[in-house]
DNA sequence: TTCTAATAGTTAGTATACTAATTATTAGTA
DNA sequence: TACTAATAATTAGTATACTAACTATTAGAA
């Protein structure tokens, strides 16, 4: 029992070892292409071709940030010209997130790119494994939840 | 086909929260037991009591990090005096890294409080489970090997 | 309606992650 | 032995993650 303990316990190093994993390989992708955005900003992008009239508090649950991690990383955006910040005028307390046209077009030029990329992880996993997976994972992501 | 790609590139989002979530987890739980070293500071201890004279290039291939963010947790961990910096006699490019006395009894005070942080990520999950969830992470890792 | 509580966002501070460049030292070779 | 290449560690610079404290605004209750 106690080794089985010692066992679970080598899952958040799996997890967290293979997650930066992940994310450099991506990263290292991204500079080989010559992408102007970051893997974290183009989650943002991503999100925001799929919704419209989003804020940074809805923008941040739904990529399950925080919101000065987002404030962050809308402020580099913008600088970029890839989306747009406009205050929203029924609540003052909020912005409205948009993609600019610059942005659409970024997020239309890399979408097949970036789905090659993902894909690469999965060689050799089949469906199977994928849904035993996204089950394992969701459990530890509840187990935990605030 | 394309949705089950689609559905693939989620991977990558569910390990990021998800590793993302556990290490928020144990942040809170160190915090609340007041303890005196970070996530990433522990693991560090932890290798430390298991093998010795380790130089920093080692300790960081142990823990699959890089050599910059090594020598930063060491700083902390060498001002909160836990971990000591000897440079090596016969390779003067090397420090050795060891655990203080203080160290020593850190890492032993904390070590089963830190397991049942671990466990609480595992509820209801099986052996089975685990294996099956490290076969498929060990997969990703290495579709990704440099 | 006024006051208090809640909410959106920002700022500050610390820690980690990664790349690139640099220093000091050692190893290997001509 | 002298020179070059490799290695260990550091520094600098940027990005992300999280907590706590703060500002501005809105919502809700007395």
């Amino acid at each position: 029992m106690v080794e089985i303990q010692e066992q679970y316990a080598t899952y958040s190093f799996l997890l967290d070892r293979t997650a930066r994993r992940v994310k450099q390989f991506a990263k290292q992708r991204f500079k080989e292409l010559g992408f102007e955005v970051t893997v974290d900003q183009w989650i943002i992008l991503k999100k925001l071709g799929e919704h419209e009239n989003l804020n940074q508090r809805e923008l941040a649950d739904l990529v399950f940030k925080d919101t000065p991690t987002l404030t962050r990383i809308i402020d580099l955006l913008v600088v970029k010209g890839l989306v747009s910040r406009t205050i929203d005028a029924n609540d003052r307390r909020c912005f409205v997130i948009a993609l600019t046209d610059h942005g659409v077009k970024i997020l239309d030029e890399y979408q097949s790119q970036i789905k090659e990329i993902r894909l690469k992880a999965w060689e050799g996993l089949s469906e199977d494994d994928f849904n035993y997976f996204k089950r394992i994972i969701n459990t530890i992501y509840q187990n935990l939840e605030a």
